[in-house]
DNA sequence: GCGACAG
DNA sequence: ATCTTGTCGC
């Protein structure tokens, strides 16, 4: 596969001890039991998670904050949130973003009570140079059906304001580009186990004009406003465990 | 050869 | 993504 993030670049960025030809050859074996049917109904898909991190840089070590939100289709609205705080040892890498931001992602997505029958994930889904962003990747580890997400491309190229995204090489369509903002494009791949058609309508159902759509927003806004929170306490020396704890102790629950 | 580059 | 200063609009 051609064009994507140079090689060396990449290579040069990854951590010492971290082997590039390993992680690409398991990217490559994941990407090959992605499912790209629908795996669910579409008509009958109601609640919808979307997930986010927010990082602090605190005395070198780097904070991850996630938040996992569930939305309700039929009611319009965010029925539970959950979070996370832990440390995060793996920078960004492009092509590598699964790497770092998998462990907050997950586990912000174990503490959410009612389990969503589609999860939105902020990054791409196939619409990567080896076919499995951090949508793919979460999806075929967890067998969830889960939709990437994304504000900017990593890899191919857009057709139009309002169309496919193209592999550069094989032409084949890997996205598809979606106008949730009045002029920011939002761009929307498949995860795993739903198509790519379902996808964009699914996304498309969730837009409020912000280039995220609801369940994400909802994760976004709260990770940032837990950072605010916790840079504060920062201040005075507080271990990881109890800002997990606190954070985990205001998670928001409004099912009854 | 230069530049691109999810979060 | 994060950091940062200034400006716009409700």
């Amino acid at each position: 596969m051609s064009r994507g993030p140079n090689e060396n670049y990449v290579k040069s960025r990854v951590p010492r001890g971290f082997h590039l030809d390993v992680a690409r050859k398991i990217q490559m074996a994941l990407a090959s039991r992605v499912v790209e049917e629908d795996l669910i109904n579409i008509n009958n898909v109601d609640l919808v998670a979307g997930i986010d991190v927010a990082y602090i840089n605190h005395k070198d070590t780097e904070i991850g904050i996630s938040v996992a939100s569930t939305y309700s289709i039929s009611r319009s609205s965010i029925i539970e949130w959950s979070c996370w705080v832990g440390s995060i040892i793996f920078p960004y890498v492009p092509t590598l973003l699964s790497f770092r931001e998998l462990k907050p992602v997950v586990n912000a997505y174990l503490r959410l009570r009612t389990k969503p029958q589609v999860v939105l994930i902020d990054g791409h889904g196939r619409a990567h140079p080896y076919r499995l962003g951090i949508a793919s990747h979460f999806g075929v580890c967890l067998r969830i059906p889960t939709i990437g997400v994304a504000k900017s491309l990593l890899y191919g190229r857009m057709e139009g304001t309002e169309g496919p995204v193209l592999d550069v090489s094989t032409n084949e369509v890997i996205g598809w580009t979606v106008q949730c903002a009045p002029t920011k494009p939002t761009y929307v791949s498949v995860g795993y186990g739903i198509s790519l058609g379902s996808a964009v309508n699914l996304v498309k159902r969730m837009c409020v004009g912000s280039q995220m759509p609801i369940p994400i927003l909802h994760s976004h806004n709260t990770a940032n406003s837990l950072k605010r929170r916790i840079t504060k306490r920062l201040m005075g020396e507080t271990t990881f465990e109890e800002l997990d704890s606190e954070c985990k102790a205001s998670m928001g629950n409004y099912l009854s």
